[in-house]
DNA sequence: AACAAAGAGGACAATTTTGTCCGAATTAAA
DNA sequence: TTTAATTCGGACAAAATTGTCCTCTTTGTT
């Protein structure tokens, strides 16, 4: 569904949002533990996410990486999987033709379509704070 | 969402079923020009498909692939999907924990389930009979 | 029997995705 | 001002996916 480096970024970006919750910074190291994910590939995908304004990074010693508070319950699953995977699985035909096209559909548009906009829904609506606050009650987990 | 792979041999599948049921017999050079996939790509896509019995080669000459006639109503896309690309994309966590589990659910479980709940009815519930009609019908293309 | 027209299968190549490593730049603290 | 902790960026490596090519086998036709 997501590529893995997708997948890290999302997880990523839940444990950052936990821990800015709290004022704590964190760095690569601890977000790959946390998350179960290769250290180095991991700090790649962080730098991305900075370049595309998801999350800020503190350079230097007492630096990491920490999302500002009052942004946590604005920023959306979807500008996660928008800066990392791009908008295919938005946009994208299931069956690969050049372009999602009403007007010379595919055989499976019609039903496509729906699932591809649920998903585009659930991405659309669903925040990084919840996410967070889950992780916080224990209802959901990062790694298992 | 799907593979190249898995949507090359969704198409080639639909292609075939629509020429089956006119009694004619295709082979990868057409099929590809048909559904615009690499020719010997498509070829060893197509072996698959035989391998997993969801459609029937018949070699030498005035050879070529075809599917049963009484089949084509009852292959459903779920079959090609499993055949290709596994369960994955039915029973697998969307953040790519190792396993799904309900008792110990990643951040995106309870919406995640939904989305991929319909996507599994789309894909079990469509047969080949269905969309190749649609296409006869000039209602959908393989192609653009 | 010989030939031609197919699919089967294995080896190989290109591309993309995933992953690693290391040096440079930045910053706080001693 | 030195040092240590940290992110940044580029080069590199490994693995998976996508794609190509060539030979073998099978089978209908002559
Ligand atoms: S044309 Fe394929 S999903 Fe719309
Ligand atoms: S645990 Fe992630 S989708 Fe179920």
């Amino acid at each position: 569904m997501f590529s893995k480096a997708c997948e890290y970024g999302i997880k990523a970006s839940i444990f950052i949002a936990l821990n800015s919750l709290e004022h704590r910074r964190v760095g690569p190291k601890e977000i790959s533990k946390e998350i179960n994910s290769p250290e180095a590939f991991t700090a790649k995908i962080l730098q991305a996410l900075v370049r595309n304004n998801i999350i800020n990074s503190i350079k230097g010693a007492h630096g990491g990486f920490e999302i500002d508070k009052k942004d946590i319950k604005t920023i959306m699953l979807a500008d996660i999987v928008n800066a990392i995977d791009g908008d295919n699985i938005y946009k994208g035909c299931g069956l690969g033709l050049q372009q999602c096209n009403a007007d010379k559909p595919c055989p499976m548009h019609e039903k496509f379509k729906l699932v591809r906009a649920e998903l585009k829904n659930l991405l659309e609506s669903t925040d990084l704070e919840s996410l967070a606050l889950d992780i916080k009650l224990g209802e959901s987990f990062l790694k298992n």
